[in-house]
DNA sequence: CGTAAAATCAGACCTAAGACGGAGGCTATT
DNA sequence: AATAGCCTCCGTCTTAGGTCTGATTTTACG
């Protein structure tokens, strides 16, 4: 389209931030910035009025986080490549992210040559991935499916209550089922995870986020 | 000192938030803003190089944190109001942070009025609280020190130590202590935290960031 | 229909965890 | 000098937690 210029779309409820990006964007003569929204919620309204080609969105905003809003702008607007900008590296936002669609993965502490770069190669259709980030990645590709996939419905049940720090009396009278099974729930839950004992097994359910 | 302008140093490891920072307070008459860090080890020189009147402070970065920043910094210079100006607003940063002798504690989702107010505001020796961060010190002050902050400093590493999922021996080899030692500061803990076992425990530890 | 996985329960067994009570040494504050 | 809080440790006792082996029933799938 347009051969010359990139429309960039900034979706972030820091406003201090849109400004600092504005100011990196702005004196690029490549890069236009076409608009901004605040929040998730009107991302599609203001991808349909500007019509850029890529969207810089932050991932946490008070109604609409950036996840659901990057899946539903590219199931409307397939073409459009997101760059996620955002503070965070933790597991469970760098995948969703990048599953809901995300063309590249930048952190907030990125210069503005970086990010300038970033819109360009993601305009050509590369991907730019903050080097931390990438670390993640790699483990997630050597390692595992995240060993608490392999849990069975009923064993994530309990660990979730595990991770509410009920005893296996409470989570028997919870589940309606007996002590005797709660315990070979837990057995496998705690082989199956890799650790040696409940406590463990809550702290695994926390640092997950499947509390 | 300075009558008519207001000496602002800016203290963010993001590059963005600086550049947005700068441009909302480089169009204010009163204020100049006279340097920038990019990490809380680098705050004490800069601020013994730029002698500013107020500090704009993040409080997570790579090396040394907001917090003890704050600590130095007012050591040394305690006429210096700080403003802490950050995303997060959980019970762990923000009362750690105005212990530190923050003035103010504002979020980045702050308009830029409220930030210049803000600093106009603190060079007068005055506070600003945004509105979610005041809630949550209104139930501080309505209910309890949060239960933790009664621990010991030894029942506190024990905590710590519990929330990365240790047995009591694992604690006792680690910390040079007898088996019975653990248990009793496991006790004591329990009993401080108002909970029945390790494994809430951990869970609590892991709430609360203590991990 | 046959098979495999999941869910349920049982008994025997062992150990870590936690409660309770008591106690001595150390340090800081008054 | 004395009080008070913290850290240390001991023994005893009870129970919750966890392993192992094994078994029955339900559910799901080809």
């Amino acid at each position: 389209m347009s051969q010359d210029t990139i429309k960039v779309l900034i979706i972030d409820d820091h406003d201090m931030v849109r400004r600092g990006l504005r100011a990196y964007l702005e004196i690029e003569d490549g890069i236009d910035v076409v608009g901004e929204a605040t929040d998730g919620s009107e991302a599609l309204s203001a991808v349909m009025t500007h019509q850029p080609d890529v969207i810089m969105m932050d991932l946490i905003m008070e109604k609409v986080g950036g996840i659901d809003a990057t899946r539903e702008v590219l199931a409307k607007f397939p073409h459009i490549k997101v760059i996620v900008l955002t503070s965070f590296y933790d597991d469970e936002k760098i995948f969703p992210a990048l599953e809901a669609g995300a063309t590249s993965y930048l952190l907030k502490t990125a210069s503005a040559e970086d990010i300038v770069e970033a819109i360009y190669k993601a305009y050509k259709g590369d991907s730019v991935i903050d080097a931390k980030v990438a670390g993640k990645m790699v483990n997630r590709f050597q390692h595992k499916p995240s060993r608490h996939e392999e849990l069975t419905s009923r064993e994530h049940e309990v660990l979730v209550l595990i991770g509410k720090g009920k005893t296996n009396a409470e989570i028997a009278e919870e589940l309606f089922i007996g002590i005797k099974t709660v315990k070979t729930h837990v057995s496998n839950i705690l082989s199956k995870l890799g650790v040696s004992d409940r406590t463990q097994a809550a702290i695994y359910a926390h640092q997950h986020h499947i509390v």
